[in-house]
DNA sequence: CTGAAAGCGCTAACAC
DNA sequence: GTGTTAGCGCTTTCAG
């Protein structure tokens, strides 16, 4: 088992042509093949342990098997449910998952976009949408097919796999509202980002829809982590002491938001009571278990891969943007008003 | 912007031959070509938005730029970490990660490693060891090299990056044992798992060298899980109801061992301690807080791909096994033996 | 049903 | 310095 061989090393061992090993090998085509010839080509070939090439296939029939996926932060606990679920989903109709980590950074996002189509990748599954003109634009003119998971594109049409992030943020308002409150912030996500707009958005006509006032209760944090998430539920809390409750962006902002209200000597949810967004993993076992809206993130990475391979045409299916919606998890972080 | 241009297409527009603009367009061969002559090309490649085909590249030159990662479980959260580590490192180095998934299933991590050799990635980064003989065998006698991490493996001689089990053990125990525990019990990963396995001698041993006894207070749980966790833990607590204090395979099997306790009306740490292993992401946050062995994921994976990048010849650096320290978080999921 | 020939896009000897 | 030629390993016409 020295090297790795060929075709034309099986074509060889087999006594026939390159030409009809490949037909051979090949179930597409192995119909037109004599059955004898069939048997010893194949013979050859287990005996060789030959392996195709797939640059070599790839190069020549312009397909190569493989799709790119994007993510802004594997360690977000929300992403690898996505990625695994997508990558079942291909891996079962013989795809390959050339995964990409881009840390937030537009730089990277764009370095990798663009190696995985010099890849040539036959399709993108991108879970992040600040992508410059020149990313998104030569996206968008490839050939190269495209679905965004979680993250909505402004400027582009492409299909999208979204959160319905209208009817979870309505879910953790009503819930609160439930309970008694009235006095309810809203830690929002990034402005750039479709998901920290959009539940801002939300937060406010839903609040608006109890007749509820929202003023200047809502805090934008840099990012969806708990530091930034923690910082920005502070400023909230010294502009408006008499909050109590808080609709945090998503489960990392909640966890910095009860870092916050803590520091001040409240407690949870006695005194405050928050929801996050998410149902990360172990969202329930935390001090205390996260009332929290539950995306099912695994089932839209599944629908985003099955959604691309509709696209490619490998697969009957629908190929527009989709919307699923969330359930609400009540647990222990929120709690009845106390007036 | 219809059609991709290739190499000719640039050659054309620029009025050079191809291979000169092949020249002209690699750094490496650059300085072979006139300056005007690059100039112009590189104007013509701008011009035509040039992409070079990775695949025609890589068909030709038999290097990729593409590196395997396969893991058991990317939910579990040790692994995220490793895998953005070694993505970080091996982005700046000019390669892309395919990254699969096995679920820890023999059968698909034979099909995934297959599927990336046939890829012709350049390396591959195992963190999982349940190779059957063939993939490790065909793994080992192809060209690809490999780096294992987190996983030890038996039968081959691969370099590895690896936690130090026997320390992080040791540590634990020593905790509990100052703590004034002496009946401590522990709850074993799978014992096909180099991680399971090790981790279990090194209590015994840790145990031993405190002049403790150890007995039949040591259960294996079918899998890292929590509810694998969770049953173990029962049987052992019924087996010696005893015990004071627990010593888990890693956190997942902790927080099942937390249920357990919890299960028969005990409380933690009042009545039982428990230790858990990998300090992921959040256990600070969990109910109770965990106390637990860190072992430095992220650097183990910027490590492995350091070392792959050495092993390729692509860098200097240090091909052998290394072990990497953990250290012990203390957290309020242990305290002192009530006798 | 099988063989011959061409070519995907690129790079690397080898000329000149 | 630059052009010529060949070929990586495969598939796909086109003949026969």
């Amino acid at each position: 088992m020295s090297q790795r061989s060929s075709l034309a090393d099986v074509a060889r061992e087999a006594g026939v042509h390159p030409s009809t090993a490949s037909r051979a090998l090949n179930p597409q085509t192995r119909s037109v093949v004599g059955a004898l010839t069939v048997e010893k080509v194949l013979a050859a070939a287990e005996r060789l342990d030959y392996r195709p090439n797939t640059l070599a296939r790839g190069l020549r029939t312009d397909k190569t098997f493989t799709i790119g996926m994007v993510v802004p932060d594997l360690e977000n606990p929300l992403f690898p449910p996505l990625v695994s679920g997508a990558e079942r989903v291909l891996g079962e109709a013989g795809y390959s998952l050339l995964v990409g980590n881009t840390d937030n950074s537009a730089r990277r996002a764009e370095n990798i976009v663009g190696a995985l189509i010099d890849q040539r990748v036959d399709g993108l599954i991108l879970a992040i949408a600040e992508l410059s003109g020149h990313v998104s634009g030569s996206t968008f003119s490839s050939a190269t097919k495209t679905v965004l998971v979680n993250r909505r594109s402004a400027d582009v049409d492409i299909p999208a796999i979204l959160g319905d992030d209208d009817l979870g943020i309505g879910l953790a308002v009503d819930h609160l509202v439930e309970l008694g409150h009235v006095a309810i912030g809203h830690v929002a996500g990034p402005s750039q980002l479709s998901t920290g707009v959009g539940r801002a958005q939300a937060f406010r006509k839903h609040m608006a829809g109890h007749g509820l006032l929202v003023d200047g209760r809502v805090r934008v944090s840099d990012w969806f982590g708990i530091e930034p998430g923690r910082v920005a539920t502070e400023a909230l809390l010294e502009a408006y002491p008499d909050t109590t409750a808080i609709v945090a962006g998503n489960d990392l902002i909640a966890l910095g938001a009860i870092e916050a209200v803590r520091a001040t000597g409240r407690e949870i949810p006695a005194d405050v009571s928050i929801t996050g967004y998410n149902d990360m993993p172990f969202a329930d076992r935390l001090q205390p278990p996260l009332t929290t809206v539950r995306v099912p993130y695994r089932r839209m990475g599944e629908l985003a891969a099955e959604t691309l391979l509709s696209l490619m045409g490998d697969q009957e299916g629908n190929v527009a943007t989709m919307t699923l919606s969330p359930t609400l998890s009540v647990r222990s972080s929120t709690g009845p008003a106390t007036p």
